[in-house]
DNA sequence: TAATCTACCAAACACTTGTTAGAAAAGCGT
DNA sequence: ACGCTTTTCTAACAAGTGTTTGGTAGATTA
């Protein structure tokens, strides 16, 4: 009920207080350096004096930039997922059959990780702790939203006839959105395999299967 | 007597230094109640206050059982580790056919997930950045082990013409591997499934696919 | 009963943490 | 040159961290 603060989308205070006006490319800039130390370092190993040595400058000024800490974690994560679901809002609208709208989303995904890797990486070790913060409560949202995309186009899949109905669908679903996410653990960007052609392999496993057709 | 008994394999204690003797079952306890608070806060987020909490001591008191925090994760991971290969070695001794070893490991698996999960869960989350410790070398070795198991089975399947030849047999080894452990994140042992019913569903998806066959 | 051992508590330690406030540059239009 | 704004540094703070030390209740042994 009593929340603390307000930081990302409304600069204005409350009375007379006038704030700085740091320039958004340096933000971010440094939300990418920070961004990168969360990931590798997991956010909670990672002192604010490391992502100002890693941005070449002292811990005091980063909060010339930011609020706090866990302001820069909110920034990366929400910019995070703000694109994602722009890329799948477009997947879904076009209202593709079961099939082309699982591997579009597939697809969308690891572009995503191509993309943000970094904050992709932050979402996995840390969602499940944040997600009871109500600071953090748009990440519960989104894995509602996420689920309900996912299970519905298998579902729809199966009443199709177009996947099978001999499967536990929550399990599938599970099984389907795993193998696509933990994919940015070991993913590094130029590694010889494009986002499109991991898409397509992964796609072949999970469709298909590793085993040869008898 | 005089001379206690060491605590793990760890290299030789200083000189001089006599320990006392804290009972091994107390020891186990407190690494479980320790190890399920690891798994739900994340190891550096955890204080050794909240597990004293979780076990109804105070803080120091922990330091009659352990060295250190570090070492009680070390011993958590060590554990699991070495039970993990214990039911490894065992299947791989029974020189299957490739399809068959990869079941039986699948399964293993999801028995140690049941039997370890707050310990696979740890693992997942940490093991990044502590291979890179000396401390925790086994976690390497561990590794490569796991690697060169699953890829040797994957790569005999397609030489016997079991798995397909058309995947890249590395992206298709972090593929098997991860779908696996990252049940961990999700599973909850009296969830309605069983470890092997969990592995007979992961198997069928990823040997046949979840598309039906046209 | 006295001596010893086990397992814990109580209180502090040195250090790191995120954060703040004021001073000092650095940049820039005039 | 100047004033004004934007950015960083210096230097500290209070709270929290892992850990150590010495003490002590209760059981076990002599």
């Amino acid at each position: 009920m009593s929340k603390p603060k307000q930081s990302t989308s409304t600069p204005p205070r409350g009375p007379g207080a006038a704030r700085q006006s740091p320039s958004p490319e340096r933000r971010r800039e440094l939300l990418g350096i920070a961004a990168d130390v969360f990931a590798e370092q997991g956010y909670n190993a990672t002192t604010v004096r490391k992502i100002a040595d890693a941005a070449g400058m002292l811990a005091g000024s980063l909060y010339y930039h930011f609020d706090s800490k866990e302001s820069m974690l909110e920034e990366i994560l929400r910019t995070f997922l703000t694109e994602l679901w722009d890329g799948y809002d477009g997947v879904l609208r076009a209202e593709l059959d079961p099939r082309a709208t699982l591997e579009a989303l597939v697809t969308e995904s690891f572009r995503e990780i191509d993309r943000h890797r970094a904050a992709v990486a932050i979402y996995q070790k840390e969602a499940r702790h944040l997600v009871a913060q109500e600071r953090f409560q748009y990440l519960a949202d989104s894995q509602q939203r996420f689920e309900k995309a996912w299970l519905t186009t298998l579902e729809r899949g199966v009443a199709e006839g177009v996947f099978r109905d001999d499967l536990d669908t929550r399990l599938a679903y599970r099984f389907v959105r795993d193998t696509v996410w933990v994919a940015a653990s070991w993913y590094r960007p130029g590694g010889g395999h494009s986002p499109e052609e991991i898409a397509r392999q992964y796609l072949s496993m999970v469709l298909d299967g590793i085993s040869v057709r008898t």
